[in-house]
DNA sequence: TCTTGACCTCAAGTGAACTTGAAGTAGCAA
DNA sequence: TTGCTACTTCAAGTTCACTTGAGGTCAAGA
């Protein structure tokens, strides 16, 4: 199996040597080797770090996603999990559909003032719902 | 108009007092005046709050949130301003929806390497793609 | 009037996610 | 063999978003 040195998988994924170290510290990645001083990654370690930029995205600490992956780099959980996890997403994703149409609504809106839009107003309903249920990262 | 006292505010949004203290030292909401010691908020704070939880949801930082709400709560930006960071919310519930299907696929796939699926292996092809050149938080 | 309780200020502490700095080292090209 | 460069370790520093603690105050009810 090809080994990728430290600073070519930096080049590759856009994450900074330092980070990968630090990654590695916490458990998050495992580096396969060295070549003198200098770490060396097995390739599925980029798919790794594709899907954890995306987890960061969608609020997962480090600490939630060690452990989420298997030696090839995909995930690697109990099917209930994922399928939990992505129950949350989709939750995530409807909130931020409704702030960009919010967003997009206050853009075009002509009212004078939001508060007596009686579409901003609906728009608005599940946010004063949602917000602080909410959990925080 | 009528005024909530901090406590009250608290109940209703779920931010602690203290999270309101804090806001208020950082310049991201406004309280209108004290009744003894405490602080009295005008009702639109209550919205804003819940723009505040999804901005926070969003990636918004703080600093960008300060300054992007006018006096009734609601976001007062330029035009073009809104249409950029919706198109910025877009971009992310795309990577968002992407993740919680490959999350799915997973769990459902019965292929018993996810790297040698033709299906995982599109639905990574992005991440690849977005990681690093995303914005961090 | 006195007590209670929820607020007040200000400074310091916390946890997550990194980054930076100092001092050292290994591989490669000249 | 000598440099150069990109790495190495380890500890400490940084930023963000809060929270906590100590010591103080005010309004309302008993």
């Amino acid at each position: 199996m090809k080994l990728l040195d430290i600073g070519e998988l930096a080049r590759q994924s856009g994450v900074p040597p330092s980070t990968l170290r630090y990654y590695e510290d916490i458990g998050l990645i495992r580096s396969e080797g060295r070549h003198g001083l200098r770490r060396q990654y097995d390739a599925p370690v980029a798919t790794q770090l594709a899907l954890i930029s995306l987890g960061k995205l969608a609020g997962f600490s480090l600490a939630e996603m060690r452990g989420m992956f298997g030696a090839d780099g995909t995930p690697q959980l109990p099917r209930t999990e994922l399928h939990l996890r992505a129950d949350r997403l989709d939750a995530q994703i409807r909130d931020l559909t409704r702030l960009r149409d919010a967003l997009r609504h206050v853009a075009d809106c002509p009212a004078e003032t939001h508060m007596d839009c009686p579409k901003f107003m609906r728009l608005m309903q599940f946010a004063t719902r949602t917000a602080g249920s909410r959990r925080q990262r």
